[in-house]
DNA sequence: ACCTCACATAGATGACTGTCTATGCAATAT
DNA sequence: ATATTGCATAGACAGTCATCTATGTGAGGT
């Protein structure tokens, strides 16, 4: 074991300084997991982004099923995943489905980010 | 057809309004996906809490090993995604693999969310 | 030289996910 | 009443992922 300055080691036996910090418990990790893995993949990227750029942030599923190059199912599919993760709303208006961008949601998904 | 002061109808054969905003482009949609996927497992979000709260920011693998009830090969395994996406760094110094985090790498992450 | 230790890599496996087709349902139009 | 339309649900299937055990590798210690 050689020492440097009676303090630092370079090579020694042992890793030294194993303490790590605290981490972010597991409940609170998977929490936050759930809510990440709902926006991780680029389909519900494209339909946050269009539906919070639409005229009054809101969207039916006829023109993002148009508009994305996959089947009515699939996208119906994406829109459910997004509304049970909480960052849109449903809203149904005669035959249509509305939905919408949950205001604070994103925002609150960002401040939690480690 | 039933129309309402002339132009808003209540209930028509058409959606009307299926402008949608639009959309992220695939690729930037992707590009986006891949780094959300990389964050969103709870178990990664552990490793990134407890290597940033470590005292130089920086940690070894056989801390995180310790504090996670996982085997070593599969935090290997977590930190190789985490590094890969551009979230930690690796150094090998000696035996050990001192892992640290990329300081801005996770602002520019919130920044991009839509 | 040899052994030990810290970590990485390889391969296997069960679970989850994104997409599709087929079908159901409720509201509107005829 | 019946047909049509917009959307949701069910089931199937291929691809991805998180985890494990087993093994490789390279640096240090003896």
């Amino acid at each position: 074991m050689e020492l440097i300055d009676g303090n630092q080691s370079i090579a020694t036996d042992d890793c030294l300084s194993t303490a790590v910090g605290e981490p972010l418990s597991r409940k609170e990790a998977e929490t936050l997991a759930t809510a990440l893995k709902a926006v991780a993949d680029p389909t519900r990227l494209q339909l946050l982004s269009m539906i919070s750029g639409s005229p009054s942030s809101e969207a039916c599923v006829c023109g993002l099923t148009e508009a994305l190059d996959l089947t009515q199912p699939t996208i119906s599919h994406h829109l459910k995943v997004l509304v049970d993760a909480g960052f849109l709303t449903r809203d149904k208006r005669g035959r249509w489905a509305w939905y919408a961008v949950v205001p604070d949601r994103l925002d609150v998904l960002r401040s939690l980010l480690p």
